[in-house]
DNA sequence: TTTCTATTGAAACAAAGTTTCATTTAGGGT
DNA sequence: ACCCTAAATGAAACTTTGTTTCAATAGAAA
């Protein structure tokens, strides 16, 4: 099963529909594989198909985070980005002064999660951890200059 | 030595110069001791300074981070909050359905986050963890309503 | 006190995200 | 295969959030 296929049968487990503006945006998402805000998607999406809106991948980037379908991260910066969860979970270490970052592969949390969840009565579907600090280049300069 | 003492230092510590404007925003912060937004710190800070400006408390807030003294974090909504490190350190747990949102007090993570530094080369200062997951409410409901 | 430069407020601007509403469409029931 | 209805859509207006510009001000070091 492709990782669409997983992502549209979220969908379909949730009651909601398949639209062909959900499945080019779900598509184009797994393409990408990356963290993209929803600026970078919807001109990837458009490309696809252009009479598809900005208030759609905006709707349906809700819906996915929702579903726990895609993973919101903000990294630091204005605006948030978004990634499948399928696409592999990984964490980020962040340069607090120039914002460079850099994935981190090895998952720093795990079963500590679900012990939270439990205190709370949540059911834990996924977390994110971002890491500050500053990177070798900027910890030669001005503790506030943008390199 | 107070909260605000130890931001004002640190900003002397980085060459940087103690303003009216900038007191004024640390006082604030310092006294709200929660994760407020930059509109409801603007408000707060010209309850008490007037002629404050937005671009103040925009750019004081982002030199406060770049220095560590105020951790930002997005809490799975559209803007981003801020509070001061010195205010405790704490984690959330998030509702992805309706976003209501429970502190954890407990640090789930600690040494790993120096070990990942060590290896990229980083200084690292700070880190942010936030859980996702449903709450007890969105559990028994629809799984996109917003409750 | 003087001087230098960082910092400021105001206002214009840009970017990010939301809402509204008339129209379309997916997909279950028949 | 065809209705029917609620869900979803695109467009555009709008709100909120954050940034830039620039002339004026004010820390703080000498």
């Amino acid at each position: 099963m492709t990782t669409v296929e997983q992502t549209l049968q979220a969908l379909r487990d949730a009651g909601l529909k398949i639209t062909a503006s959900r499945r080019a945006i779900i598509e184009t998402l797994a393409e990408m594989n990356r963290h993209v805000t929803a600026a970078e998607l919807l001109e990837a999406v458009q490309a696809r198909v252009p009479e598809i809106g900005k208030a759609s991948v905006y709707r349906t980037l809700d819906v996915l985070v929702r579903l726990n379908v895609v993973q919101a991260c903000t990294l630091g910066s204005t605006s948030t980005t978004y990634i499948l969860t399928t696409a592999g979970h990984h964490h980020h270490l962040v340069c607090l002064v120039c914002h460079r970052t850099i994935e981190i592969d090895e998952c720093l949390l795990d079963e500590a999660t679900e012990a939270i969840g439990r205190k709370f009565g949540f059911l834990v579907e996924g977390h994110l951890v971002e890491v500050y600090g500053k990177c070798p280049d900027c910890m030669q300069t001005s503790p506030t200059q943008t390199t």
